[in-house]
DNA sequence: TTGACATATTGATGCTTATCTATTAGAATA
DNA sequence: TATTCTAATAGATAAGCATCAATATGTCAA
């Protein structure tokens, strides 16, 4: 069991979160990598709205990026994510208990 | 140890966290009842600002409110946050294990 | 090095939203 | 009932943001 520091701004994360194609984003890119281009074919916007909002998860460090040949593989940060969610609840919803086990196969 | 449906929609749950003042307000309202005055003058902006948000927030179930005489109080739904604190987790961040224990004193 | 492919950036457009002032609605009290 | 206090609503404005087409950048392969 891992200890989770509150270094994620709740404002920042929840604003990255707050937008329907981003989340669908993000369940494309949940649990593996996936590219720019295959994102797109799944989704239907253009792919410049892709990058974009892909440059937001990537600001919040709600993603994580690695290049493969000409291919930038994209994936979900999941302990940024828990960290996120966890401060939200510490801050405003204290008297619940949220227990947070870290144990992300790599 | 109850379990909790995921009954929140996660873009709505994030759109009415994505914002500093929303946080603000309920940050204030957390963990006691208060009324909107209050809010207000320990806030820098308008009286119809804080309304608005809680409208906002109250739309997305994440505070209640209720009448007491001339005032209208305001408190933080817990058990909605923290539903839509886990089931962002679930959705996102699925290797991760967080454990919801809801334990609310009324 | 040139061509083809993948992704990022730029700039424009329209929608959403945060904020304010002014006003209205609701509740208690004199 | 009239007055006063509290909160909600209406309407206007400005800022933010999601989206797209066009273009630039970057990478690999021939």
């Amino acid at each position: 069991m891992k200890t989770i520091e509150f270094s994620i701004n709740p404002v920042e994360f929840a604003k990255a979160l707050a937008d329907e194609t981003r989340q669908k984003i993000m369940a494309l890119c949940c649990c593996k990598w996936i590219s720019v281009n295959d994102i797109v074919s799944k989704l239907d916007v253009a792919q410049p709205t892709v990058s974009h909002h892909l440059k937001i998860l990537k600001n919040a460090g709600l993603v994580k990026s690695k290049r493969k040949g000409k291919h930038m593989m994209y994936t979900i940060d999941q302990e940024r994510i828990a960290n996120g969610c966890c401060r939200v609840a510490n801050d405003f919803a204290p008297d619940t208990n949220i227990i947070l086990q870290v144990d992300i196969p790599e």
